[in-house]
DNA sequence: ATGGCTTGAGTGTCAAGA
């Protein structure tokens, strides 16, 4: 089974490269963010022709989530529970015994502004929910863009980014906080060559130099982690015309 | 030098992203 993530930077725009990465990968299941659509206008047919289910979570202009899937989705819940937040951020469901939850994280803008102790704040009413959400379902997989760089080798220019947002020590706790809930990375499962990322900036040829991050992620619980016999960044996308400015990241789940 | 692109909203140009 594969399973991937992808902050699209608006659906609208991105639906063609999302139907031909679809066809090309054969992805089980995918996680999208950023679709900035609301929901009476998400585009459910032209992803239903594709041959997926799709459940989503969206609002105009920001954020916005959703899960595509070649099988059935069920229990789908929308947002944290709990958690009063207009933002639609978050979408989970339950996939071939695998609960799925879909998240895109804040941004945070800059470390001590009022976004970015939003962030921190969500970062641990999403724990809470996810410490309970585990409990349920011992198979869980979180997949998303976290909007964090949890390591130094996530980072292009780790010196440049020191203590700066995405990259800060409060993130990187809140990060290591979701992993000690049994959650993996599950691309540093295996080994990888250095100077992989997902995400690079529109402006000053970011990607062409990979002058890059890497912050959208596949977490896994134990169970998922031993069936996990691959994870990537695939950046074919990014170099189309019109990208998104993240790349999808893909994992392969054993049977 | 805090810029640089891209998107959405809306028709000026600004907010937000990361």
């Amino acid at each position: 089974m594969k399973i991937a993530t992808w902050n699209v930077n608006s659906l609208k725009v991105r639906l063609p490269h999302v139907l031909d990465w679809l066809a090309t990968q054969q992805a089980d299941i995918l996680c999208l963010q950023e679709t900035k659509l609301e929901d009476k206008v998400f585009p459910a047919a032209e992803i239903e022709a594709a041959g997926y289910r799709v459940a989503f979570n969206g609002q105009k202009t920001y954020n916005g989530v959703a899960i595509l899937s070649r099988h059935e989705l069920s229990d789908v819940v929308r947002d944290i529970p709990a958690y009063d937040d207009p933002q639609k951020r978050v979408i989970a469901a339950t996939i071939n015994g695998v609960r799925v939850v879909c998240g895109y994280f804040p941004n945070g803008q800059e470390v001590g502004s009022d976004k970015y102790a939003y962030k921190l704040k969500w970062l641990e009413a999403l724990t809470n929910w996810l410490r309970i959400e585990c409990a349920n379902y011992p198979q869980l997989a979180l997949l998303g863009d976290f909007n964090i760089a949890p390591e130094d080798r996530d980072v292009h220019d780790p010196a440049a980014w020191q203590g700066k947002i995405l990259c800060s020590e409060s993130e990187r706790a809140a990060f290591a906080g979701l992993q000690k809930l049994g959650l993996a990375d599950a691309f540093r499962l295996f080994e990888q060559p250095e100077k992989v990322f997902s995400w690079w900036d529109y402006r000053m040829m970011g990607f062409r130099r990979n002058q890059g991050l890497r912050i959208d992620h596949i977490l896994l619980s134990p169970p998922l982690a031993l069936r996990c016999s691959s994870c990537l960044v695939d950046k074919a996308p990014r170099k189309l015309e019109r990208p998104s400015d993240h790349a999808p990241v893909l994992a392969e789940l054993a049977p």
